[in-house]
Parts: structure tokens; sequence; C-alpha cells
DNA sequence: TTGTAAGCGTTATCAG
DNA sequence: CTGATAACGCTTACAA
């Protein structure tokens, strides 16, 4: 078992100093052909290689990313990991993880962990609880001490940063135009408390696309699911919740829910009740995850893109990581800064599937 | 934008040296209550982190776990993850996350990346090429520099170092076991290419729960899928596939699938085929993901335990980069060591849903 | 062409 | 009680 072999060791070996390993190594041509040689020789054959954490010492940057994500069991948020990690290693970065589990001291826990050091940046989405509490103080803190952050998904807008998000709001114009469109009359909706702002944005959505089609929303046909802090899914009770909504608007047609769960469990619902889908029932949800693709009809999804989310997030905090390395720092004020936060939209995209009706 | 405060910025300030404040900070007693107070008040109102990078570099430990995947899209995975991180977190330690995408290539280039002084030790689960290949040079070399791996899940004999499996024999004996119980007479299985070692040996689950019931396994009703390489898969190929197995084998009233995706599309392909489930054919699937649980009817699945998994490889990971700090590394010689290894193995569990008949 | 030394941020050892 | 110094592994002026 030999630890890894550090220029020291190789200098003392080859009975040169350390400054002309390292030279020959990132072939200097202050070094004699001669000495390179022996020198990249030795090392090759040692399988030498610089050591991460002093490069990252000496340099003030670690090349690596931090991501800080409520929850990673969840095809979304692993989904939108895949694209950062990929454009990350294309680009020379690795890829750290944290876990706020929905807590917003777990959040900060973690932040503060990474913060020191360890990442040159961050790319996050806001954990239920800091929502409820709208405590961003770890957010800005962490942006004062010049570490980027670029959010995704769950932003807000007290923090001033780069940001990527599902255009939900017209998201849900779609679906529910779609819903319109294949005749339905009494198209519910299923969506969760107010506070998680894409919920609230995917509602909103919903009121407007009845609106424009001068269809009076009905708050008898909104069901808010209370999801507020457990993570777990207590499915018995989202199934009972949602089939008691249905038993008292028996008159609905048409169903739009905010996630994938809530529309699968609708479907589920709706069978139990002698209703077909999607000829008694049409059902679109959000999120087009492994649910949607293997449920039975399968499910029609308004797509959010995932990866292309995370890819453009890691883009983003990438190209300010080259630029704050680049620029000559004493050009920019904070204030002039401010204006340049970009904010990314991804659009979303319609998978028509089973669960509603096909014309053509 | 103030950037985060250093001790020497902080002895500068207060006038004293260095090492006086970091003595200060860590409470030593060498210092004055004076001088104490002084100096943590101010780190306080500054509010000083020590540096990691520079932390690591000193004790030569990051204090953070690799975790290198094939895939994080993927319920079991992301599991796994969780508890990683869970215990980790608990144990003072970060977690940075490498996939390999299913490929030799990338887990060879994740693992020198990190190797390099970013990590303590490495969680794993082998790549599909690479058990196809069976070249494991890059494990045994990073355990031969001193960097402590445990294998999840997808382990080889081949490498000598704490494993964490699920007893896939057993998991799927149980689960033949079951539907032979239930009546069926013509049970096929569904899996994958024999490289996979948890596709082999839940093929020899089937074949010894079978013969233990003086059943002779029938080759015709094996089915293996071949996805070597593609990781997206391709749906409809497999329903074809999966379709033209069924018509070939008409008399099927049982099917063991090796994963859920399997299993999933095979109730579809059956109900396609005009077969209802669980009455006419039932099926189990392994893995307890999503896909099981809110399938329809829901899916008779062994459960992985993909957390206790993780927290499992944590936890035996974290106690060996424990005892490596404190042992005297002279007293053993690396043959003595090899005794040493532990192979946990996590318990099956049926977990009993609508895909297969209830009897009571 | 090669070597010395400073510095990245800490801590530990040893003098004062 | 406080401070100087070395060391972790590396790069890079600056000397020689």
């Amino acid at each position: 078992m030999k630890r890894k072999i550090t220029l020291k060791q190789i200098a003392r070996e080859l009975d040169v100093s350390i400054s002309t390993v390292s030279k020959a190594l990132s072939n200097s041509k202050e070094i004699s052909e001669d000495t390179t040689q022996k020198i990249q020789a030795f090392a090759k054959l040692y399988n030498y290689k610089p050591n991460n954490i002093a490069l990252s010492l000496k340099n003030r940057k670690t090349k690596t990313i931090g991501i800080l994500i409520p929850e990673i069991v969840h095809h979304f948020f692993s989904t939108v990991i895949r694209g950062i990690e990929l454009v990350a290693n294309r680009r020379g970065y690795n890829v750290i993880v944290g876990l706020s589990n929905e807590s917003f001291t777990k959040e900060i826990i973690n932040m503060e962990m990474l913060a020191n050091g360890s990442i040159d940046g961050f790319i996050l989405s806001i954990s239920k609880e800091t929502l409820l509490k709208q405590d961003y103080h770890h957010f800005n803190a962490t942006i004062n001490q010049g570490m980027p952050i670029v959010m995704f998904d769950r932003v807000v807008n007290e923090v001033d940063c780069d940001k990527v998000i599902v255009d939900d709001f017209n998201g849900s114009v779609k679906a529910v135009n779609k819903l319109i469109e294949n005749n339905c009359k009494n198209i519910a909706l299923i969506t969760t408390m107010d506070y998680v702002s894409v919920g609230r944005l995917r509602t909103q959505g919903y009121i407007e696309a009845l609106e424009s089609h001068k269809i009076i929303a009905d708050p008898n046909l909104i069901l808010k699911i209370d999801d507020s802090l457990d993570v777990e899914n207590h499915l018995e009770d989202l199934e009972l919740e949602i089939e008691q909504f249905f038993k008292i608007n028996g008159s609905i047609d048409g169903v739009f829910a905010v996630n994938e769960l809530y529309a699968v469990t609708a479907m589920k619902v709706a069978r139990k009740l002698g209703l077909s889908i999607p000829d008694n029932i049409q059902v679109i949800g959000f999120t087009d995850g492994v649910l949607s693709k293997h449920a039975t009809p399968s499910l029609t999804t308004v797509s959010q893109h995932g990866q292309k989310i995370g890819e453009q997030a890691a883009n983003l905090l990438i190209d300010r990581l080259v630029a704050a390395d680049t620029e000559d720092d004493q050009y920019f004020t904070n204030d002039e800064r401010k204006s340049d936060f970009i904010k990314v939209v991804i659009e979303t995209e319609i998978i028509e599937r089973e669960s509603t009706k096909q014309f053509r």
C-alpha cells in the first residue's frame, strides 16, 4: 500500500528541486529537455497526479459545484442533477450534493458546511420550510461572501441571483387549454398549498386559461392538498381526499394536477368510482416522470425538461465563475451588478398520451 | 462583498499572532481569559468559519465521501444516496457524487478525479460496461493507494473490500415460492443478461425455487432482455419483446421480473392481450419503487431497502476511516487485513399488493 | 537551466 | 500566556 506520490518525493528521488519537478511536469520550457523527460517518465511510472486539495488551496478555487436540493428520491430532482453533472464534468467541475430534506435548518447547516471553502458556487432549489418561513438571509449572506448562487425551480424574488425556472404558468395554461379544446366542461384542479411558488403559479395558469375562455373558475373545483412538511406521502389520505372531492363534485370531466402523483392517484380514484379514462374524465399532470410514462392509461403531462434545467443552471454558474476569475473585480460595484442577473425560463411541452382524448 | 475572513486577518485586526487566534478559537487554556473573549467575540462578529480546504490539506483528510454510481435517475440509486447522505451528515461527512453513466471510461475518469485528494473513501456500484469487460484494475489501484472502497449492489469478488448487497438470491426464491403457493403452474422469468451479477443471482433464485418444488425450469419460460449499453430504455422494443414472449408461451400464469420496469411492462402487455391480473396472470417484481406502488394494479414486489443499504455502506466506510485514523498502521500487513473485509447482506422483503392473489 | 522562497489557511510544536 | 516556525502539496516570481 503506497500512498499517493507527491512532488516532494519525486524531487527527492531524482535529486532535483520541487519546483523543477513542478515545472517539468507542466512542460515549462525553463527546464531542459533531458530533465523534463526523466521527470515525466518517473512521474508516469509512479502515476503521479497533483493533489486537488493543495491546488484548491493555492488557487482559492475548488472546481466543484455544490448542489443543494430538498430531496433526492424524486424523479425531477435527479433529472436536474444529471443535467448539472453532465455539463459540470464536461467543463472540468465536480459536483457535491447536499440534501435539505425540505428543512430550513438542514438547508442552512448544509450551506455553511459547503460554503467554507469546499465549493465555488451553489446550484439550489429552496426547501418548503424555508419558503414557508420566508427567511432567505442565508442565501443573501452566502452571495455577499462572494459565492455565486443559481436557483432553479423553487426560486424567490427576495434573492438576487441567476435563476432557471420552468414556465409553470404557461405550462398550466397549455394543459388546461388542451382540456378545454377536448370538450371538458368541468375542469378540476388538484394542487398544493400556495406557499410553494410553483404550486401558486400553476394554479394561476389554471385560472387564467379558464378565464380566457370566459369560464369562471369555480372554487369548489379546486382541491388544495396540504403536504406541507410530511415528505413521506400518506397515500391513503391522499386517495381519500381525492375521492371525497370527486364525490362532492360529480360533474368533473377533466382534471389538471400539479404533479404526477396527484394525477395518477386521481386516475386510480376515478377508476374506483367506475369512471373510465379518458372517456368520462380526462387527466393531465405536471412533471413528466416514470409514473406518467408507465401508468395505465399512460398520462398526458406537461414536461419540465429537468435535465435541461440542470444543464442551464450549471452553465450559468460556471460562466459566472469563469467571469469572476477573469475580470478585474474593482470595475463593478454591487449595484451595477444587480441588473446583471439572468432568469432563464425553460419552456414546457405537453406530452400527449392515453389519459386525454385524441382528435385526429 | 466581503470575502470570508481568515485567521490572519483577525490576527492583524486584533494585533495578536495567528497562532494566538487559532488557540483562542479552539478554547485552548494556554490563552488568557481576556484575549480569548476578545478574539471569540470578534470572530463571531465577522462570522469566522475555518476554511475546509486548508483543514483538509493539513489533516490529510477531507471528511467527504465519494459516491460513484451508474445512474442517478433511478429510484433505487437515489434511495441509496439518501441513506448514505443521512449517516454521512450525522457523522460529520459530506458527500460528493459522480456518475459513471454505465460507462467504463467515465467510471475511471471520475474515480481518478475524486481520488486525487478530494475524498477519503468511495462508496460505489459498478457500471455495466465494467462488469462486461471484467476489468477491475482501477478499483484495486485505488484501494492500494490506501483509499477504502465500499461496494454495494453490483459487486464483484475480484475486488477486496467491504460490500453491501441485497440478498438477490433469496429474494427471488421468496418471490417464486409465493407464486407457486398461489397456484401458478407456468411461471415465467423476465431477466437481464447474465453479466449483471444481480440479474444472474435472481435468475438462480428462480431456478432454485422451482427445483425445490420439483419443477424443472423450462428455458422457454425465461426471457433475457439485452439492455446492455442503452441506458435510455426503448420502451416499445421492450413491450414488443415481452408481447412476443407471451404469445409464444400462452400458458404462462405467473411472472417474476427482475425489476419493476419489466414487471409493469409485463402487466401492460398482459392486459393488452386480454389477460386480467391477478386472475389470469400473477406478477411479482424486484425493487420496490414508485412504479410498483402506483401501478394499476399495484405491484407485489421484492423490496430491497435501498436506504438501509446506503446507511450500512456509509457506516462501514466511516468505521474504516475512523479506524485507519486511530490504529497504528504498522501492526498489520496487507494479508492480515484481507480476511477482515465485511460483506453485509440486506434481507429482502415481499411487499404484497394487488398483482398477486390474496389467500386468507 | 535550476533552485529558493513565499504563499494559500490551518494547527501543532516549541521557544520565549 | 503569547509568538515564531514548520508542515500539509502545490505554483510561481525571483535568484543564482
